[in-house]
DNA sequence: CGTATTTGACCAAG
DNA sequence: CTTGGTCAAATACG
């Protein structure tokens, strides 16, 4: 029966983390050269996109290592799928036999629950925004409390690359049109990612325009439910704005890189790190800032990264 | 015809 | 039980 396919797989997947490996190593040496010399200039990859790389290695690592260790069935099932017994329907038996329902599928379906360790960022935007992967959506759910839809998108290069990116966009807000794009893991597929940018805004310049995000717990103590959602309450254009400070938890570690800014904690994890408070920050060309939600949300890991482009 | 989306059922966790 | 995330058959698309 079940032949063993566990030497295989583990040899797989000791390959693809050296894989991975090296490119964080690649990644990290263009980085020392890049801090090393002056500024980057313009054009080139800036430090920010650099330290993505990093941490997409070291993350699809970690992932790739803890999906090996752990003994249960592994995330991606390749091509190694047996339905081969041809005993009528592939599942919905319910109808017909219930006592053999639970246990024929338990192991043909690996199991539904994501990677704690796979990296999270959650994007904000006005509109949809495409970034350069190919992405295939494989499902949409109507979430409680929230007025659109969810819809599940996972890399297109799944199964003939292994790529475990996945991310989920939600329109929240009419009004203004918002849509929060939620990503999960990083890409590690070798994707020609056509469309390098998105972006917005063909309205009006965006030179000196400074955006108000507003974060209210009002919306969260009644009920229950654990996502804290994060509001843009209002947009508007100031001429000039003092300087982006960011007024963060103090138990929260910032790191200023030159393009988009990152707000990473150090490890804490109490529930009210970000409760209320109202952060802004002026931009120019491409604001961004990001900020670690913590545990305080849903089932995010210690590292998760919350940004939010426009 | 192959590939992407739709959609209801399935599954794990709270 | 409910709920969010996923699968996969059916369907749409090119």
């Amino acid at each position: 029966m079940e032949s063993i396919t566990w030497p295989e797989n583990l040899l797989h997947d000791r390959k693809r983390a050296i894989r991975e490996l090296i490119r964080g190593r690649a990644f990290t040496n263009q980085l020392q050269v890049m801090l090393s010399g002056p500024l980057p200039a313009d054009g080139s990859v800036s430090a920010g996109d650099l330290v993505m790389k990093i941490m997409g290695s070291l993350s699809n690592t970690i992932s790739i290592l803890d999906s090996s260790e752990s003994d249960e069935v592994s995330q991606i099932p390749a091509s190694s799928r047996l339905l081969d017994s041809p005993s009528q329907d592939g599942r919905k038996s319910e109808d017909s036999g219930q006592s053999s329902k639970t246990s024929a599928y338990k192991d043909r379906r690996g199991c539904y629950k994501r990677r704690k360790t796979s990296h999270t960022s959650i994007k904000l935007t006005p509109n949809l925004i495409d970034d350069g992967h190919a992405w295939r959506k494989y499902g949409q759910k109507v979430i409680l409390n929230a007025k659109h839809p969810r819809n599940y998108y996972r890399c297109t290069h799944k199964f003939d690359q292994g790529c475990q990116a996945t991310k989920q966009v939600q329109m929240t807000g009419d009004e203004p049109a918002m849509y929060r794009t939620t990503y999960h893991g990083f890409h590690n597929c070798k994707n020609l990612l056509k469309a390098p940018q998105i972006i917005l805004d063909s309205t009006h310049p965006a030179t000196d325009s400074s955006y108000l995000l507003c974060f209210d717990s009002d919306r969260i103590e009644k009920s229950s439910d654990h996502s804290l959602y994060s509001h843009l309450v209002k947009q508007e254009h100031k001429q000039n704005f003092p300087m982006p400070d960011y007024l963060m938890s103090p138990d929260l570690t910032t790191i200023d890189s030159p393009g988009p800014m990152t707000v990473l904690s150090p490890g804490s994890d109490h529930g009210d790190v970000i409760s209320s408070g109202v952060y802004s920050c002026t931009a120019s060309t491409h604001s961004s800032f990001g900020m670690d939600m913590m545990g305080s949300a849903v089932d995010f890991a210690d590292d998760d990264v919350f940004q939010f482009d426009f």
